[in-house]
DNA sequence: CCCTGATTCGC
DNA sequence: GCGAATCAGG
């Protein structure tokens, strides 16, 4: 694979949109995570408030409140002139809990992302299924949505309204993404489910 | 252990 | 220019 003009635009965005590079690496397929980093570097796009950094230190401080450094030098046009510190993080604002008297203030509302797997409450699934992700559920690592990854189950766990939400988080089966538990329970066969033989 | 980005260096 | 290997921090 190459560095055409739409994957260094894809590349571009996402970088700018803080997806880290091994995300970026997924999406744009065919390159590994090192190779999208050394573009960025290529490219010169690279310092974003990221985590890691041994080079914090080499930055420069002048750009603090005033710019007392003309900088005639016009070798490294940057696109990006303005301070920005981190992009924009999802932050709740204080949340008014007034649904449940019983329950303590709510502390964090965990935003509905993608379409949830059917809660299989107390439906016909396999006796022994069962069983096994109620075991599971007590070893859960209790993730919130943030925490998760693509190899943390992300089977939902209590109600989302509540305090007493978390997701599994205990290690995926291989190319699923839950646990064996609960890829037990996710993925029925669909088989004793009254098709409609009738 | 999982993740992250940074750097180096042979290609 | 490219990216695997390596490094280093969380």
């Amino acid at each position: 694979m190459s560095w055409t003009d739409e994957r260094v635009e894809l590349l571009k965005k996402m970088w700018g949109e803080g997806q880290s590079a091994s995300q970026i690496a997924k999406e744009l397929g065919g390159v590994t995570r090192n190779a999208v980093i050394g573009k960025v570097h290529r490219l010169g796009l690279s310092n974003r408030a990221t985590t890691t950094s041994k080079t914090t230190e080499a930055k420069e401080k002048s750009a603090a409140a005033a710019a007392p450094a003309p900088k005639p030098a016009a070798a490294a046009p940057k696109p990006k002139p303005q301070p920005k510190t981190e992009p924009a993080r999802p932050q709740t604002p204080a949340p008014a809990a007034t649904s449940k008297p019983s329950l303590p203030a709510r502390k964090q509302i965990i935003p509905a992302g993608q379409p949830l797997p059917p809660q299989p409450s107390a439906n016909e699934i396999s006796p022994e299924a069962l069983a096994k992700v109620n075991e599971i559920e007590k070893k859960a690592k209790k993730l919130t949505l943030m925490e998760l990854t693509e190899r943390t189950c992300k089977w939902p766990v209590g109600d989302p309204a509540t305090e007493d939400f978390w997701f599994c988080g205990l290690p995926v089966q291989q190319g699923k993404p839950y646990c064996e538990a609960h890829v037990g329970v996710a993925f029925q066969p669909m088989n004793n489910r009254r098709d409609r033989k009738r």
